[in-house]
DNA sequence: CGCAAATTTGAACATCGTCAACTCTAGTGG
DNA sequence: CCACTAGAGTTGACGATGTTCAAATTTGCG
C-alpha cells in the first residue's frame, strides 16, 4: 500500500542540509510564525492542524516521511493559522525558501518531482473531502479508517497495520466529530473483530470486512 | 479578487487543439468513463462531483476558466466516481494524456506552470476542508460564501459579485448540509441585507459585514 | 401563459454533541 | 516493584441542532 513517488532529486537536495530532531508532541512550526524555510520529513509523522476561534482543533492532514511542508507558502500562499506538530519522534531537513525555489527552477526533473508530490497531496485532500461529506458518524469513522489504511497502512493478507499511533481525539479532529462519538463507532468495529488497538496503534484485522461495512451501511438505508 | 497565475505556456499548448462546446447542465466527463484526454476550460464553469451510494450529490470543487481536469488522472490516479458537468455554457480544449505528459516533460517552464496550478488547487482544497470542519449551519454557509467570493468574486467597493450562477442545492451539496437548512441560513443573511440573489447569481452586498458575521458568531459562543 | 425547477415554511423526528462521572493504561519516581 | 499521576477512553442522560417529509409558493424560461 501507500504510494511510491520518485522523488530522488528532491530528497538529495534536502539531504545536504542539517538535521533537526523533534520529540513526540513538539511543535515544528507554530500558527502565525513565519516559516524558517521548507521542511522535509526524513523520519516520523507530522500533523498539520489549525485551532478554530472556538478552541476546537481541526486536523487537515498527516504528513509522512518524504513529504515537504508548507508547500503553498513556498509559492506565495499564506500558512495562515496552520500549526505543524510531531506526533512521533521526527527528523527534519530544512532549506530556505529562496534556495528551494532556485532548485525547482534550475532542474526540470526537480519541478517534475515537485509536481508529482503536489498531485499526490491533491489526491489525499480529495479523499479528506469525500470523507467529510459523509453524513453520519459510522460511515465517517469507517471511511476514515479505510483512507488511513491506504495512506499509512502495511498490508499482510487481509490485515493492515497503521504505521503511526493515533488517539481517538486525533481521528475525531480529522472527521469533525466529537471524541465520544468517534470512540463509540470504533467500539462497534472492535466488537465485530474488524479492528484492534494496542498502545494507540490501530490494526485493521480484515480490510475487506471493513470495506463491506460501508457498502452494507448504505444498502440498508 | 481571484488569483492570476502565469500559465501562458499551458494555455498556448491547449489552444492549438479543437474547441468543444457544452451547454449548461451537460456532462463533460461521466463517472466511470475513461477520460478522452485532458480538458482545459477556455470559458465557463464546471462542477466536479460524485454521487454517493445513498444517491446524494457530493460537490468537490468548481473549476473556472484556465483550469485543467482531471489532474490526478494525468498522473496515474483514479478519476473514480467523479463526474464533471457544465454549470454554465462551457468551451473546452482537449489534448490526449500522452501529448500532455510529453509537453510537461519537454518544457521546464510548462512543468513549473503546472506546479503552480496544482498548488493553487491545494489551496482551494484546504479552504474546502476548513469549511467542512465548521460545526454549525450558519458558520458553514457564511464561510462558504466568503470562500466563493475569494475564488469567483468581482469586487467593487464592499460589494462582491459572484461570476457564476449557483442554486441553493449547489451550495448545500458542497457543504454537506441539506438544501432546506442552507436556504434558511441564506435567508438570515438576506434579511440582514448582507447578500442578495438574482437569477441564481449571488452578490455579497458588504463583504466586511459578512466577515464580521463569522467572527461575531464565534465570539458569542 | 404554463410548466418545471427552485425555494420557502412548518412540524415531527433522529442524530450527534455536551457534560459529568468513571475506568483504564502507560509512564514516572520513590 | 509498587503507588501515583496524567492522559486517554468509556458510558449514560439529555438537549441542541439539523434532516426529513410534505405542502405551498415563487421564479425562470420556452
Amino acid at each position: 500500500m501507500g504510494v511510491s513517488l520518485n522523488t530522488s532529486r528532491v530528497s538529495a537536495f534536502f539531504n545536504s542540509s542539517q538535521r533537526y530532531l523533534y520529540r513526540k508532541g513538539e511543535v515544528i512550526l507554530r500558527a502565525g510564525d513565519i516559516p524558517s524555510g521548507i521542511y522535509y520529513i526524513e523520519k516520523g509523522f507530522v500533523k498539520m492542524y489549525s485551532v478554530m476561534l472556538d478552541g476546537s482543533e481541526n486536523l487537515y492532514l498527516i504528513h509522512q516521511p518524504g513529504e515537504v511542508f508548507p508547500g503553498p507558502w513556498l509559492f506565495g500562499y499564506e500558512t495562515g493559522n496552520l500549526t505543524f506538530e510531531a506526533i512521533t519522534p521526527v527528523i527534519i531537513r530544512r532549506k530556505s525558501k529562496s534556495e528551494t525555489l532556485a532548485f525547482l527552477n534550475s532542474e526540470a526533473e526537480a519541478a517534475r518531482e515537485a509536481l508529482d508530490m503536489a498531485i499526490y497531496i491533491i489526491d489525499v485532500l480529495f479523499n479528506r473531502i469525500e470523507n467529510l461529506e459523509l453524513t453520519n458518524s459510522f460511515s465517517r469513522v469507517t471511511k476514515r479508517l479505510l483512507i488511513l489504511s491506504k495512506r499509512f497502512g502495511t498490508r499482510n493478507g487481509f490485515k493492515v497495520a497503521l504505521s503511526m499511533p493515533l488517539t481517538h481525539t486525533n481521528i475525531a479532529n480529522s472527521i469533525n466529530m466529537s471524541r465520544e462519538t468517534t470512540s463509540r463507532e470504533m467500539e462497534k468495529l472492535k466488537r465485530k473483530n474488524i479492528i484492534t488497538e494496542k498502545n494507540h496503534f490501530i490494526t485493521i484485522e480484515n480490510i475487506e470486512k471493513l470495506e463491506n461495512e460501508l457498502t452494507d451501511y448504505f444498502e440498508s438505508k
